[in-house]
DNA sequence: ATATTTGTATGTTTTATAACATAATGCCGA
DNA sequence: TCGGCATTATGTTATAAAACATACAAATAT
């Protein structure tokens, strides 16, 4: 699945991403302890229950992160986009992976070694700050996602869940193509319904006029109405 | 509702609480920067979009969490319990409230100062690592809730419920008499579902010897077989 | 080229649970 | 102590969504 290891010179170096925080002489001990790994689509990065070495940050590609829930029915909890980490809630509760992460397409993942990033961590409270700031942000989101899920009715899970596609991944220079191409399995196990109720109501949408379906290419068309939708229940 | 606040002297001094990493200088600064206020049993500590001030610390009583979902159906997110923080997770996000606050019954609560702990946080990275590892913790409970609030079955739910109850608060001497009284709405509103629903479901875990009801009073005579229910789903 | 698997689509049946209706009980204030 | 209101209780009905069944298309392997 992974292709061999080999070491990033960038990976730490974006502006935008969390590590702007560092000193460059911290920047260059975790660099000097990190490697990278390739993943093509459908390779897992880690399973339920797996022990983690060290904070995943992903540079390039698309990976989901699930919960395996009753009778092997699927719960993605989150989906990761570059620049952003992978695996960090378990390494910081010092926990086992409560979920698993597979590729959605070719992504390249750095390791940042545990114990580098530890030592890091305690003596500059500015990143410890920024990491503590997105999983308080993330725990707000799983908050809500946990009323919706549990609350809403199928269309409004649908709809939802085609919002938070496009606040994850955007759309494409048409303004309307979701930037991302999901099966209708993993569309529906991102909204708590089985396949066959994710493809039926995918379809009712099309037929509403909501979106348009060309594979698993989905454009949204009337983005109100959608919003509507989500938020009707 | 809240009686007119005082300065306790000991609340971040218990040995037990996340404070014991900080230094005696630290403790000082922090609590000569903070107030305490006295909540009856049904008041409001705050609701769902307040600004935060502080950190709320909980140091005697029982607090619910909950946010607000369709039609005014409320979904328990947390139950505090005594040296536990309240209010948190919106203070270190920088975002207002995104759930409220209500005593479960009479409690007292210290407010230690955003900016005075800010500051603390900033040199102390052992308290930040602490927090981050109990957020992080927090997370993975909140992502297992998300799964099995949507894929069990109602009297799964439920059972899990008491579990959740049990872990939280504890039994009595009795060990079996779980150390909370909610009203059936509060176990409705913790395990998504109607009212009607967690009577009628209590009433069955009763009849068939699970559990003994009386009145708020819930003892659990077959822990073995509640911990089945939970778990087939 | 053909077989096999995987994903997509849609119609039908069944079931869990919400919604509704109506009592009974307990609690609090007048 | 009484009346009123909230809580608890339970039976009935309605309905949303899962489960099941089947078909077809597309991708992959032989």
């Amino acid at each position: 699945m992974a292709k061999k290891d080999y070491s990033c010179e960038n990976c730490l170096n974006d502006p935008n991403s969390i590590f702007s925080v560092l000193s460059d002489e911290e920047r260059e001990y975790l660099l000097k302890y990190h490697s990278c790994v390739h993943h093509r689509k459908g390779s897992i990065i880690y399973s339920e229950g797996d022990k983690p070495t060290g904070l995943l940050y992903l540079t390039n590609g698309k990976v989901k992160i699930f919960k395996e829930g009753i009778g092997g029915r699927d719960q993605i909890v989150r989906l990761a986009k570059p620049l952003g980490f992978i695996g960090y809630r378990a390494l910081f509760a010092d926990e086992n992976y409560s979920a698993s992460a597979v590729a959605l397409e070719e992504s390249d993942i750095c390791n940042l070694e545990r114990n580098v990033l530890f030592s890091v961590l305690g003596n500059n409270s500015a990143l410890s700050f920024k990491l503590m700031q997105s999983m308080a942000q993330e725990l707000g989101l799983s908050n809500t996602r946990t009323v919706s899920l549990t609350q809403k009715h199928i269309r409004g899970r649908l709809a939802e869940s085609l919002f938070f596609l496009i606040n994850t991944y955007g759309f494409d220079v048409d303004q309307q193509t979701i930037k991302v191409y999901l099966s209708r399995e993993d569309i529906a196990n991102l909204s708590n319904m089985t396949t066959s109720n994710a493809i039926r109501t995918l379809s009712m949408f099309a037929s509403e006029g909501v979106i348009k379906l060309n594979g698993r290419k989905i454009e949204v068309l009337d983005l109100a109405q959608l919003k509507r939708i989500s938020e009707m229940g």
